[in-house]
DNA sequence: AACAAACCCGAAAACGATGCCGGAAAGGGT
DNA sequence: ACCCTTTCCGGCATCGTTTTCGGGTTTGTT
């Protein structure tokens, strides 16, 4: 690694003091014209790069942000390109850390990223995390924190979210429209917010329906794929068997319909079947998986501004929050009344 | 943001100089016993945190490695995940930026990453990259560097990636022992190394076994899944009509069997299909796809080792390269003689 | 000719930490 | 009582940059 060229060897060079090198390189009024080309000439040639390490040490910021999210997956990694994208062009770059929906994992992260000084966080909380010390520390330090997906309730943060509990009624409301009578829900882990208000979403909407809900056909699963299968098969072969399943997450539907063609039950006349997240890869199966479009992108973006307006701005924005209503696709695998 | 403890508030709560607040603090030989303890107490009562920034700039070096990736992608994602894991450990923080595999987003990252001071790369270059000079800029500038996955040939820089050639061999010879005698090839981007290799292995293994190789049953398409259904579509009602088709990815794979299905051709008893990168999805679909796993995970924590290594001795390691083997995973899609 | 006003530029402090060097105080030996 | 070691600590430079303040030179005006 070779020494990088400063201020200093230009200054040096042209026998003028740094200031008037720094003060010439950045367009500053008070510098001579003649010097002022002579110093740009001469960094153009010696290939100067401001050292940013020392600028942020003397003005206390990174334009760094710090981004904390429990997997790769990929609706997470959609929701990350759009926070990048935001944050490049604002002049911001980002340090990706996975919790790996580990607890433990995410604590360590916000310490390594608070002494890396970044400026400030963009959190999706793992899914084992019920206590919220690492965030209050964040706050206590007035670091600016934007929390996005899967958020918090019940704290002064600014949040972008998807509508899960619409989401959970519009899959559930158009399989009851398809003339589906007994729906199962897979859904995710017990305490996960976002599996929860989809379930929400899915009791709420059976019951103004009239539809009696069996708990039975509530299956909580981990996002491990095979756990999808399992609880299919179980389903399936219980005593009160459903004719439809909506399943949390796109994964988790391509376990099911797996075994359900595997029992040899065809989609979408016996078993409706309809996912979430709208990977597009529900578009290529057969039969395609209708899905619930969460905008993962487009959250990233939004996500991204809204820490950036924190940055710019003084005002409080800690009771603002983002929600993006949710889309259902319609495809095959739920679709059985021609239109 | 409030201000942190520096070490000088507490040189000035004990009265005492920073050097020996600096020096209790990391446990250095000459300073009194009671000094260092009471330093250490009000260190921890004040929440003392070293500022990075400080030392980057004291140490020139800031421990921070710049991943410079084209997509987030499963198999990507996954070697992220290695990497991080072995850099973390190592005491790094990684910074990863997506080029979109577009050229000029590679050049603007690596150009961000350097002056961000990173001290070194991890590179898997876009698929749209046929000049280097980006690459050579880190090169001259000293700056350890390391290519995987998708690396560079005619570069004398430590690499690490699959076989991608026996992935391909392994791959067409299974399909060939099934007694497939008319083999498609679904392959990638026309310049995409990856892509090319696997291709060679395709060709080589047909020529082995005397077969002839149709021209026409080649097909190079972008990654975007919809390409795959096409190109098999044109490939099934073609002429010259394949019993099998060997596509280089899994989402080529899926797209693939789609459209067979929608032709009303059975899998594996008509047409075979082998996909490639494992992706835990070929196990979930019906039929399952067999797939050649490329060590993903495996490939990433190898990367970040010799990163590791690099940073930490003085040995030339610019021609090292490891090379993973690939191993395929038969499934139901390819696999039509009884065992 | 004298004085004000531009116009340029340099010195030095600051950001937070480390590390070399030198010096004061304390202790031990003769 | 003197000298020589330890032991412990403070001063200062350093990393690369920005910024404030002040001073010198030139130009222009009356």
């Amino acid at each position: 690694m070779e020494r990088q060229t400063t201020i200093k060897d230009i200054a040096l060079a042209l026998r003028i003091s740094t200031s008037t090198v720094s003060r010439a390189l950045r367009d500053a009024p008070d510098v001579g014209i003649e010097t002022r080309k002579a110093v740009k000439a001469l960094a153009e040639e010696l290939d100067y790069q401001p050292n940013k390490l020392a600028l942020s040490l003397l003005k206390k910021q990174t334009n760094t942000i710090g981004i904390i999210i429990p997997n790769l997956d990929y609706v997470l990694a959609t929701m990350v390109k759009g926070i990048d994208e935001v944050a490049l062009e604002a002049g911001y770059t980002v340090m990706v850390c996975q919790s790996d929906e580990s607890f433990g994992r995410e604590m360590v992260n916000t310490k390594r990223l608070l002494d890396s000084l970044v400026d400030g966080f963009i959190i999706s909380v793992s899914s084992e995390t019920m206590v919220f010390d690492h965030i209050k520390k964040i706050q206590n330090k007035k670091i600016p924190l934007v929390l996005f997906d899967r958020v918090i309730n019940n704290i002064s943060v600014p949040k972008v979210r998807l509508d899960n509990v619409e989401g959970g009624r519009i899959a559930t409301k158009h399989l009851i429209d398809q003339g589906y009578k007994n729906i199962a829900l897979l859904a995710g882990p017990e305490n996960l917010n976002i599996s929860n208000e989809r379930k929400e979403g899915y009791l709420e909407t059976l019951k103004q329906n009239k539809i009696k809900v069996d708990k039975n056909l509530i299956i909580h699963c981990d996002f491990n794929q095979e756990y999808a299968k399992v609880a299919t098969r179980e389903l399936l072969t219980g005593k009160n068997k459903p004719d439809a399943i909506f399943a949390i997450s796109d994964r988790l539907a391509i376990g099911a319909m797996t075994v359900i063609k595997e029992l040899g039950l065809s989609i979408p006349k016996e078993i409706g079947l309809v996912g979430f997240n709208n990977e597009p890869i529900t578009q290529l199966l057969t039969p395609s998986i209708s899905s619930v479009e969460m905008y993962a992108f487009e959250i990233g973006k939004a996500t991204a501004k809204i820490f950036i307006e924190m940055m710019h701005s003084e005002v409080d924005m800690s009771e603002k929050e983002i929600v993006f209503k949710p889309k259902l696709f319609i495809r095959e695998s739920s679709n059985r009344i021609r239109k």
